[in-house]
RNA sequence: GCCGAAGUGGUGGAAUUGGUAGACACGCUGGACUCAAAAUCCAGUGCUAGCAAUAGUGUGUGGGUUCGAGUCCCACCUUCGGUACCA
């Protein structure tokens, strides 16, 4: 009997639905795992082979923990609120939830295809009125709460509400961008859009003017995560820095937990320093510089309070507040015009021009508190509004951009660090002894920092300040597609939260999805939406993309839940999730986000663990190989432009147009006879994608190729040897676009899910990022023929009762032993070369025997549900193979074929000689040999090969 | 520039703690079966020399530690990923 595994896949996909056999509870006695997948967003393009790769591996492991007798979660579920869905409205009418919900049920029977072991009734979708209606409730925890710094934690601004009417704000410790100091007086004198004002600069979501990243092609604003090289991540298009009131989520006031507990997680390094970079912790000074003829102190950071007897002038951001206060009358043209400058130039002109120095002087001047020399106050591009206080003190002789910003304009250097003692080091390093500069002279830098700190806080100039890189996170999208925000405002524009009982707040029905006038969503459209309360109106943009998939994991415990989030007591019992498998696209973006709102609940007591993913594995993105064929679009001979031409001409590559030889089969295509080389100036050629799906390997199927192209129907082809015609071939990533996609389904048609499941993860390691290749599946396709016939012979199923001789059992428990670790390290390729093996040896003993063959039915399991599913009922298994003990490891079965025996070598004694062969104890004889021993006793051993080694052991190989 | 990861046959990749480098698979070569093809099976396959046994050589480059290095140390080169006026 043959494996025909399409017949054996739709049934088993069938059996596995009707009797829910992935269906899980909260209620076991079994220890819990959770393993979970980086849920997918939709999109129209369909599943391509890239995607399942890490669902395949954590489907392997959560089935792996299943047999060994865990209880474990591992969903799936959809994140569905998106741009692209909200492009594909405006320009079809199509409503994104319809076109969402048809690519939702095109995943689902792609993912259904490849045998995954979800348990689907805990599938979440965040558009769904039912689970966004939580998003919006988490929403306002964080709009109801302020951090407090004192007690490190997320506290109700209730509290902060009662401590400002008892004494004022002046003792508050807490993460705001409030500089106003009042009293308790002053705070009940206020008005409640003034107290609104204030309350706003301590709430965890607040909303604000700031620079943001506007997206005009969008229409939206993006989060810096969203923002790629000045481009938006989605389409790709400019971004620009734009003042707007907008919410944001106070996501710095976790900065420290972020970087600390990034030390309690099994991450890569790689990762955890993407998101340390991220975070950006620095040390340094927070200094006040008098400003000459000012009530008003200058405020800046620095790392480098060591070098300030070298601070000769100081620069502000061009956005900085002081700016129209500082300038002076005879410098206020300079600065108007050096400001419209700057607003001239997007994001991306700035950073193409990084090297590019700019500046004006305000005419006003600061006073360096140690040196009391004036220094002049300018403005410079180089200095970021967003990070430290947008302003700096300038030590031009030890910092690259000060060094030649004070080269352009022609500023004091005054050198006060000496590096002669590191002539490696680089001007920026932290090293050096300190000259010029008074006190400090003769200290080393490090030891001069430590000193300055002291003197700062004595002088009362300043204090010692940490500094992050990171931002709040914008929180507004002036967009449909998103969770509308539980707000809405009064007359006086005081933001109001909704009660529980009015969530959710759903979307409202629209026809036209194009943004409104004024830079605002298309919700404000939506009149009788925005008036539905009476006296308010609601709150227009709607949540980012993050908002939903940022606690996703937390509903999958307890997902039909429709009074809380989850109950205490699924999340009591599910706690955090194990393992989490995903792509590093997400690494600072969706992991900080999900890690906030996760340490967020632990504040408020919801969630017990302080971080959401214990483990997390990043899958490689699977790259696309295109395949390109180039086409002369134009063709110049003897200066006679013969463009208008209608030959087309296709061929492989650009050598083959470059070698004299072609010329001659080209130029009568042209019409040209006698071709003439020094006639020829030239041609054009693009490259154009064909589908990879029309080539079989390099070779393109030219009948195909003019059946998808029609246009090309007449082309001459340039064909290389054997008249095949060869493509030129480019990695790049996998998109319909180049037409380089490979549908998984087209392969499990072909080939089986097993195969597809077992051919990706032979791929390489699961981390590794490599382009996709079709070539090499019929090698596990043979391993599936090869395995299933040692069960079936011609006749029919065909198995042995008798009992394993030992070479079998140490086969087997050979396979047990090494699929077992390499599970449990992640390391599948190498798994499936074990069975490889494994099925290799069997066949070579030609086993057939029950004894061994169930338990490696059970062993492929996690890897290829469906043959063993039909294996293991064939075997007249009543329960499912999904279902059983994995095979424990025994090592008696490994025979034990070296012997460790201690040996001294010169009259050393050495660790351990291991003799390689069924050696006796009595054999060797009780005793330390010498090194002349061990070679006498193993020349008489028919011993092939000496490996004689002093420190260690001796490693001997006899002849078999 | 800075941070991180990695360089092994024609190809994808093994080698888990420093111990016979190249497992497993693709590809290729030869053979069996077949009218033929597909499928299947057998043998060979790092490179160089040789009919062969065999010898030499070999994990990006150059050094080092070690009886022994793909693995550890130093310097360099290359590729990929992240990040970039972050004071």
């Amino acid at each position: 009997m043959q494996y025909h595994p399409e017949n054996i896949e739709s049934k088993w996909r069938k059996n596995w639905v009707d009797t829910q056999l992935y269906k899980i509870s909260n209620d076991s006695t079994q220890p819990k795992f959770y393993v979970l997948d980086m849920f997918p967003y939709p999109s129209g393009a369909g599943l391509h082979v890239g995607h399942p790769l890490g669902y395949i591996a954590s489907d392997i492991f959560a089935r792996y923990k299943r047999l060994n007798g865990f209880n474990v979660l591992h969903p799936m579920g959809y994140d569905a609120f998106g741009l692209p869905a909200e492009q594909y409205a405006i320009q079809t009418g199509v409503h994104p939830a319809v076109s969402t919900d048809e690519n939702i049920v095109r995943y689902r029977e792609q993912l259904d295809n490849i045998g995954f072991s979800f348990d689907w009734s805990r599938e979440v979708k965040t558009s769904d009125p039912s689970y966004y209606k939580w998003t919006q409730w988490i929403f306002l925890q964080l709009f109801h709460h302020y951090y407090d710094q004192d007690q490190d934690k997320a506290v109700h601004i209730d509290q902060l509400i009662a401590t400002f009417e008892a004494k004022g704000n002046k003792n508050v410790k807490a993460a705001n961008t409030q500089d106003e100091i009042f009293t308790s007086d002053e705070w009940k004198q206020k008005t409640a859009k003034q107290k609104d004002d204030i309350l706003m600069n301590y709430r965890l979501a607040y909303r604000k003017t700031g620079y943001v990243n506007w997206c005009e092609a969008l229409g939206t604003v993006l989060a810096n995560d969203e923002v790629k090289d000045g481009f938006s991540e989605r389409g790709g298009h400019p971004v620009e820095k734009r003042a707007m009131m907008q919410w944001s989520l106070r996501i710095t006031a976790y900065a420290e937990r972020l970087l600390n507990d990034l030390d309690t997680l099994q991450w890569s390094d790689a990762l955890k320093a993407m998101q340390r970079n991220w975070i950006g912790r620095s040390e340094g000074a927070q200094m006040f510089f008098d400003i000459v003829g000012h009530g008003k102190k200058l405020e800046i950071f620095t790392t480098r309070p060591d070098t300030i007897f070298g601070a000769t002038y100081m620069v502000l951001a061009p956005e900085h507040d002081l700016v129209p206060q500082l300038t002076t009358a005879d410098q206020k043209d300079a600065v108007e015009k050096y400001l419209e400058y700057v607003g001239s130039r997007s994001e991306i002109d700035r950073m193409a021009e990084v090297k590019e120095v700019t500046g004006v002087f305000t005419g006003a001047y600061a006073l360096n508190p140690f040196t009391n020399k004036h220094i002049p106050i300018w403005l410079g591009e180089y200095v970021l509004k967003d990070y430290g206080t947008g302003a700096i003190m300038a030590v031009p002789s030890d910092d690259d951009r000060d060094k030649v910003f004070a080269g352009k304009f022609g500023l004091e250097i005054v050198d006060v660090v000496d590096k002669t003692d590191y002539p490696d080091a680089t001007l920026n390093d932290k090293v050096g002894k300190i000259i010029n500069s008074d006190f400090l002279n003769g200290l080393e830098v490090k030891d001069a920092i430590a000193e300055m700190f002291d003197r700062i806080e004595k002088l009362g100039i300043g204090s010692k300040k940490i500094n992050y890189k990171l931002r709040d996170a914008n929180y507004s999208r002036q967009r449909y597609w998103g969770e509308p925000f539980p707000i809405a405002y009064d007359k006086e524009g005081v933001a109001h939260a909704l009660k529980e009982d009015q969530l959710p707040l759903t979307l409202p029905e629209l026809e036209n999805f194009q943004p409104a006038s004024g830079g605002k969503s298309p919700l404000a459209r939506a009149e009788d939406w925005v008036g539905q309360i009476p006296e308010m109106s609601l709150e227009t943009d709607t949540m980012p993309g993050f908002a939903g998939s940022s606690w996703y994991f937390l509903r999958y415990m307890d997902a039909a839940n429709e009074n809380e989030f989850a109950s205490k007591k699924a999340i009591d019992y599910w706690q955090d999730v194990d393992l989490y498998v995903g792509g590093t696209e997400h690494a600072v973006g969706h992991l900080m986000y999900s890690r906030t709102w996760h340490k967020f609940l632990y504040d408020l007591g919801m969630v017990p663990t302080i971080e959401p993913f214990k483990k997390l594995v990043n899958q490689g993105m699977i790259q696309g190989s295109s395949r390109l064929v180039y086409r002369v679009t134009e063709f110049y001979y003897k200066g006679v432009d013969l463009a208008k031409t209608n030959v087309v001409l296709l061929t492989d590559s650009y050598e083959n147009l470059n070698s004299v030889d072609k010329f001659f089969i080209i130029a009568p295509l042209f019409g040209i006879e006698n071709f003439d080389m020094n006639n020829f100036q030239g041609m054009e050629v693009i490259s154009l994608h064909i589908d990879v799906n029309l080539v079989d390997g390099v070779y393109l199927d030219l009948e195909a190729f003019k059946k998808w192209r029609p246009e090309f129907k007449n082309a001459n082809f340039l064909l290389e040897q054997n008249r095949k015609f060869i493509c030129g071939t480019q990695v790049e990533k996998m998109s319909k676009r180049l037409y380089n996609t490979v549908n998984p389904d087209d392969l499990v048609a072909k080939y089986g899910a097993d195969c597809f499941r077992m051919y990706e993860m032979f791929l390489g390691p699961i981390e590794q990022s490599k382009p996709w290749d079709t070539k090499g599946i019929d090698g596990v396709q043979k391993f599936l023929r090869k395995y299933w016939s040692l069960y079936y012979n011609e006749a029919g199923l065909n198995l042995l009762n008798d009992a394993p001789t030992a070479e079998e059992y140490k086969i087997l428990h050979t396979a047990i032993k090494k699929i077992s670790e390499d599970i449990e390290r992640f390391s599948f390729n190498t798994c499936v070369s074990a069975f490889m093996v494994c099925v290799n040896e069997l066949k070579r003993v030609e086993c057939n025997k029950r004894q061994i063959l169930e338990p490696l039915t059970i062993l492929l399991a996690p890897f290829a549900p469906f043959i063993t599913e039909e294996l293991w009922a064939n075997m007249g298994h009543e329960g499912s193979v999904h279902k059983a003990q994995f095979p424990q490891f025994d090592a008696k079965h490994l025979v034990q074929d070296t012997i460790e025996y201690p040996v001294s070598i010169n009259g050393k004694k050495r660790d351990t000689i291991m003799l390689s062969a069924q050696l006796t104890q009595e054999e060797i004889q009780a005793q330390v040999m010498e090194l002349d021993q061990v070679k006498k006793y193993v020349e008489g051993k028919e011993i092939q090969k000496v490996i004689i080694v002093l420190k260690r052991m001796v490693n001997i190989v006899v002849k078999e």
